[in-house]
DNA sequence: TAGTGGTCTAGACCACTCG
DNA sequence: GAGTGGTCTAGACCACTAT
């Protein structure tokens, strides 16, 4: 449809992306109003946001909730197997990383967590809350569920750092092994809002849990990255 | 807004998901038509649209074009590290594959391939296009573009079967080490129409290079996957 | 307060699928 | 040929943002 720009979206897709692709637009720059592109292109608002969410999904704009539509920057390259954290790993890419606790609690296990820690769901979890930002823009939501008995007293601690430089420090627990799930769904209530998207958007979720040296079972945390922000990227040596 | 279901579309998605989560639909199954829903909760078919699309993110359904919307089966659970091909990856998770040659060609590197490659734009590769199903619903899209050099008269095997197999079996070739990314993005014009989705709809893309036991880049593959038929999973042994 | 996207109405025609 | 989703029109009101 959009190749041959047989439709009438199509075409329009065509237009903007050209635009976009070209260069003529830099990253982070805001799109015309969705009103002052139906009028550009001489139509209504429901076929322009049927464009703009087609090239949300190829991951070259993003929207802002009810701020607008603007220019995707580049992906981050995520290795989830690698060592190094959040803020090493974008710094390395050249970008600005910023963390903001967004909430610290702690309760009881339920569904998903219980699950994924292989507890019973009167087990006690911390859970912490936090966002991530890449040059300012908010772009990956975490969830830490870690079982509140390996972890005292650790609601005391800065939690705006890499947790597993806490671990380390203060535990002295070492992440030996650990698993990870990408799950492509919509976002969550919160997370949405978190992200400052609209509820059940796509987004990338990360499942991952973690064992300490000894084998157990520590912590399991859940991402959630905006999908035109972020690639995934794994090199296996022999297998 | 669905949670706490303050519009209409929140509330309708909230009442659609609990039918089919609760299992009152199995998987599968064909939701009634966008005009019915449309009169089942006395609204327009834009704003059931919305609340599909919204639960299409989710994973939880999905729509073949023109013929309706359908309940998603499980997931299927995938490690790209993992040695074992399609067919044995499908059949151990008791699913049915099937494998569909769509096209094979031989012509010049262009664009993302000669860049994936390494190879300047005038080297000719074979490109073998693929659909892959499970339990009779295509899911998979793949292309494997292979170094033509490396892989003479390789078109007239059945490429139906597994590549890495007639590479070993053929060409004595072992998949020594790979690269793997996962990019959240927009189905192509050739894929959506394959997997028989609309342009510029979510898909998952996977896209890898492999290279052999003296460390040459053999092929580069690309996988387009629906994105709520598929879960990654890797499980890393220390690191 | 002006402007934005989010949501919604009430229709319409078209391309395609299926029986 | 009947029914489906895909696309499109021409509006409207609302919640929220930015200034």
């Amino acid at each position: 449809m959009s190749t041959q720009a047989s439709t009438q979206s199509g075409k329009i897709k065509v237009s903007l992306r050209q635009q976009i692709q070209s260069g003529f637009m830099t990253q982070g720059q805001k799109l015309p109003s969705e009103r002052e592109l139906s009028a550009l292109f001489s139509t209504t608002r429901i076929t322009i946001k049927d464009v703009l969410v087609s090239l949300e999904n190829e991951g070259l704009i993003y929207r802002e909730e009810r701020r607008g539509w603007y220019v995707s920057p580049e992906r981050i390259c995520y290795n989830p197997l690698s060592r190094s954290h959040f803020h090493q790993m974008i710094r390395d890419q050249h970008r600005i990383a910023e963390t903001c606790l967004l909430d610290a609690r702690t309760e009881m296990a339920i569904g998903e967590v219980a699950q994924a820690l292989a507890i019973d769901q009167m087990t006690q979890i911390h859970i912490i809350e936090r966002l991530r930002y890449i040059d300012g823009r908010p772009v990956l939501f975490v969830e830490n569920c870690l079982k509140a008995s390996l972890f005292p007293h650790i609601m005391m601690e800065n939690l705006t750092l890499s947790l597993t430089g806490i671990y380390r420090q203060k535990y002295g627990y070492e992440t030996s092994r650990s698993c990870f799930e990408v799950i492509p769904t919509g976002a969550p209530s919160h997370v949405a809002k978190a992200l400052n998207l609209a509820e059940g958007q796509p987004v990338m979720k990360i499942r991952r849990t973690n064992y300490k040296q000894d084998g157990e079972l520590m912590d399991c945390e859940f991402e959630y990255w905006r999908p035109d922000a972020v690639l995934i990227r794994i090199e296996s040596d022999s297998h």
